[in-house]
DNA sequence: TAGAGAACTCTATAATATAGAGTATATAAT
DNA sequence: ATTATATACTCTATATTATAGAGTTCTCTA
């Protein structure tokens, strides 16, 4: 991954919040709506292009008859977001290795 | 730092493009244009607003009889960056310690 | 006095996140 | 049967914000 090609899955609070809650399991659209405070209709939006990305799978069933949509990271988002941190560590590391100026 | 309240300067490629570039290091405007392909106005507008949070400090000076910005990250950047990184850190350990489902 | 280079400022446009209303679906209550 | 309720949307309008690009300022040089 590359500082000048940053997906844009990690760039919006909102994206992020979800990747993050998702990388420790599965979590349903309500539990996610109220982890990140935000309304339905962003939520939704938001999920999809994660999904569209291939940075989650949706699952939609039926549970205790009400409807439940779960979500969960797929690999493929959780290397994406293991090599976006291991990005940003490399640069810390440099900076703090010493290369000053 | 909270997840969901993940500062701007690290919400765009272009400014955390900036930030990292500045971990190593003095850089001046020339040289973080041609690092980042930012044309002149984002450039400017991105910087004045690192400078307005805190995370860099920009210095204007005349270098061989030609104008020159040269941009630093602040010590408050610096952590703020540490900070994000370990963020991430921590919850892509608690992912991988297995605290899945 | 004209020209060039650097680094803007300003403004318009494009992109996109967000809110909120309305909708579909399935069940439960009357 | 009809109404109500819950969930999870979809759709659309709005607000925010990134970006591009033109024009401007400042200094020096020729």
């Amino acid at each position: 991954m590359e500082i000048n090609a940053i997906p844009e899955a990690f760039q919006t609070k909102l994206r992020l919040a979800v990747l993050s809650a998702l990388l420790t399991g599965k979590k349903n659209f309500r539990d996610l709506k109220q982890m990140t405070g935000a309304t339905d209709g962003n939520l939704g939006a938001q999920l999809k292009k994660l999904e569209e990305a291939g940075y989650i799978e949706i699952d939609k069933a039926f549970v205790n008859q009400k409807p439940q949509t779960s979500c969960q990271i797929t690999d493929f988002g959780r290397g994406q977001f293991r090599e976006y941190v291991e990005l940003l560590e490399g640069l810390l590391r440099q900076a703090e290795d010493g290369l000053k100026d």
